[in-house]
DNA sequence: GCCTGATCTGGACACTGTCAAGATTATTTT
DNA sequence: AAAATAATCTTGACAGTGTCCAGATCAGGC
């Protein structure tokens, strides 16, 4: 009954830009970063393959908010597997890092989008913002881990947790690595945990020396 | 005065296939992973659009023969680094990252097209045995090193290696890190040296327990 | 009411990857 | 040596792409 499902195809949409968003999604997700097509995000979106100049400057533009919107998902599926774990900082910080793997499983072609593509403009204020919470997230999580020790990180070690957390998130994402893709996702998951676990205890217990 | 000197363009190249890989090293360099374009490719080794069809089924032909290329100059270049480092198995393993870091940054679309694209055929026998071959060396380089302290790397513990290693690649390739890609090339090395020898130390350290 | 500006369409252009048919040259067979 | 065959390369075509442009349609302010 609403005003956009009455009339078949108003000559005005009413929301294009979030249509075309929502479009752009299913498109990477059906076929992929490489496979991904301005006109096909238009014909998903029912719209005439001109319209999404009017909202997005150019292909670049729909991905660069395709982008944006992916950090900030990416940052709350964090969140809310920090909100289900144990509050110590060790698992709080495993948990955002299980957030971070689990999201480039379940959406491998915006995550590549977003840290491995030339494509998004990162120069742009809406993406640069997005990208900066998750890390500061990061970064708070790892200060929390350190100051349970008694102690503060180096910029180093924020960035290896980082790495190391990223590099599992990517090698997975690639198929890179046979026997943790194979596995089935529960058991996947212990094995990471385990991983991160043990890594971020050793890297937060230099706070101690 | 060779034999393709002389002529302007005979009707037979000789060795096309080697130079439309050397052409597509090219244009992967200088237009990205995003501007790479088969024609492009063929006008690079003079030659018609047509061509490169007889020498590669597809464009995702050549990709994966210069992700294979790519893997095997990966490797060359790991290699080359540990001939210069210490003898002693962190500094090798250490020397391993900077190769693979260095080689990211050297080589940014190569890496992305070996590491985070669709494109190339990972069934390819010969990607498969390039990408393998330099996996290989990893789990050798590894297992060395705890060696050193009278044990054997768990699975986990290869992975954990690789996995920061190739964070910190993936994410320098990525300009994610500003501070760091913003360093001049021989501090950087010292800073990512450093991450590496404290991080593999403690993880070989694992092997006396 | 009308008009300005925002929104969307349809057609055009240059570019892409791939296919098919023909031209040219190498190689093998007779 | 001559002829037939196979490999190599070119030209032309086709559908698909991103982007530009002129025009159609509509919303909201005067």
């Amino acid at each position: 009954m609403t005003a956009r499902a009455v009339k078949a195809a108003p000559y005005h949409h009413g929301d294009l830009r979030g249509a075309l968003i929502k479009a752009g999604e299913a498109e990477l997700a059906e076929r992929g970063l490489e496979g991904f097509s301005l006109r096909g995000v238009a014909r998903r979106a029912g719209v005439s393959h001109a319209a999404p100049a009017h909202h997005f400057q150019d292909a670049g533009g729909l991905l660069t908010a395709l982008a944006a919107e992916g950090f900030r998902r990416f940052l709350h599926r964090q969140l809310q597997r920090q909100k289900k774990a144990k509050p110590d900082p060790v698992s709080q910080m495993v948990a955002s890092g299980l957030g971070y793997i689990d999201f480039a499983m379940a959406h491998p072609a915006l995550f590549r989008l977003m840290f491995s593509s030339g494509r998004p403009a990162h120069t742009s204020p809406e993406l640069a913002e997005a990208a900066r919470a998750a890390f500061d997230q990061l970064e708070h999580d790892v200060t929390r881990m350190f100051a349970a020790n008694g102690g503060r990180p180096a910029r180093d070690d924020v960035l290896e947790v980082w790495a190391l957390t990223h590099g599992l998130a990517d090698l997975l994402n690639g198929k890179r690595m046979r026997f943790l893709c194979d596995m089935r996702k529960a058991e996947r998951e212990k094995v990471v945990t385990n991983m991160l676990r043990t890594s971020f205890t050793e890297i937060a217990a230099r706070a101690r020396r």
